[in-house]
DNA sequence: GAGCAGTTTGAAGGAATTGTGAAGAGGATA
DNA sequence: TATCCTCTTCACAATTCCTTCAAACTGCTC
């Protein structure tokens, strides 16, 4: 592990170290922390989390349109941070394209039967729905915009109302709740940024 | 995939391509047929499927021995053309052969006759139909798309109209429902999908 | 706590997909 | 050749889904 005090010193230690995961403050001296994920995003695939004041909502979204693989925001415990990193290793490391079976918590997606269940129990959804859980599910506390989500699940350059995404996912909150019982959907919505699937939570607690 | 027009062309382009399979007329113009199966054989042990003109019976039995795979009698029609090149494939590739019945719920599909029963009774199939429901019930459970289901059935890359395929799955649903009676069938659709054939409930969703 | 911005929600029209019956083309059979 | 059977295609009906909107609600900042 390496640290650098300024954007500069930054992309330096990233380019000579090729480290695993960039922890990057946005408040940092120097060269504008969102040039420096879009420079380092530029060179390597190397996974980005972003630490925020409290209130850069406009960061957050540009940082996650840059390639940021998640992003923490001020004030932060420890452990949230830890996990966070966690869950972006596990997501860099692992994980063929597309599995057939997705097991997260009660759910399985099964993509060859295009199949949903949760505790055993079908769940019937439309095709949006299926593409936007699966997206979801497929990373774990990502979070994804609004247009991110469209351009998954309609197919790029889609060009509508960006809040046709709220209305899925609240039938999809809708479904999988009906069968999982109140409060059992990990879809969680981030204010002014978008929606993500809550990773378990066996760590998160002050905050 | 390549053809070749003649026996010296049919041993270049063997030779250059290392094809998966041989398709080999016995009728070709130049060098002779079972000349040109007994030198590809010599070089390589690629499956190799002998057309020849009716009553051949002389060349069928040395085409067999020069190390043909299997023999195909004029006239023939594409879809048994397809059928035995999947199954010489498959036997090359080493997978198990296709077990000669199949046995679903109520319905008990027998490859080895081409013939389908449902609690015993016989149900008239035409071929298209048949192989459908053969593909389907061999993966019961997996969604296939229309188009997978056109290459399936009629092989290659098939280019035609998609919606064929509900028609042949809505009279292959008639006839399975006038012998098993209303919503015995478990064929079903996956909206924007295909189409899958519904696994028993009993079973575990797991595969 | 007020004000603002973002989100949830229910309803409704429109869009897309699928079911269905019928007609024609092509091939096989007698 | 006449007839039968199958496959394909088409048009329209039935169904399901998507998008959009407005109103109510919630979270955030000051």
């Amino acid at each position: 592990m390496v640290a650098a005090g300024d954007g500069r010193a930054a992309l330096a230690v990233a380019r000579r170290d090729k480290p695993d995961l960039v922890l990057l403050d946005l408040n940092l001296p120097g060269v504008d922390g969102l040039e420096v994920c879009r420079t380092i995003r530029k060179e390597s695939g190397v996974p980005i989390i972003m630490l925020t004041a409290r209130g850069d909502e406009g960061d957050k979204l540009i940082g996650l349109e840059l390639g940021a693989d998640d992003y923490i925001t001020k004030p932060f415990s420890p452990r949230e941070v830890v996990a966070r990193v966690r869950a972006v290793l596990r997501r860099s490391r692992g994980e063929p394209a597309q599995p057939e079976q997705l097991s997260v918590g009660a759910l399985l997606i099964d993509h060859a039967r295009h199949e949903v269940r949760c505790h055993g129990t079908p769940v019937a959804l439309t095709p949006t729905e299926f593409d936007l859980l699966l997206t979801l599910a497929q990373n774990q506390g990502r979070v994804y915009t609004r247009l991110q989500l469209l351009d998954k699940v309609q197919g790029m350059a889609y060009e509508g109302y960006e809040r046709t995404v709220d209305a899925h996912i609240k039938n999809l909150r809708q479904k999988l709740e009906a069968v999982a019982g109140e409060g059992a959907c990990r879809i969680a919505t981030i204010y002014g940024v978008g929606y993500k699937f809550e990773p378990d939570r066996n760590e998160h607690p002050d905050t």
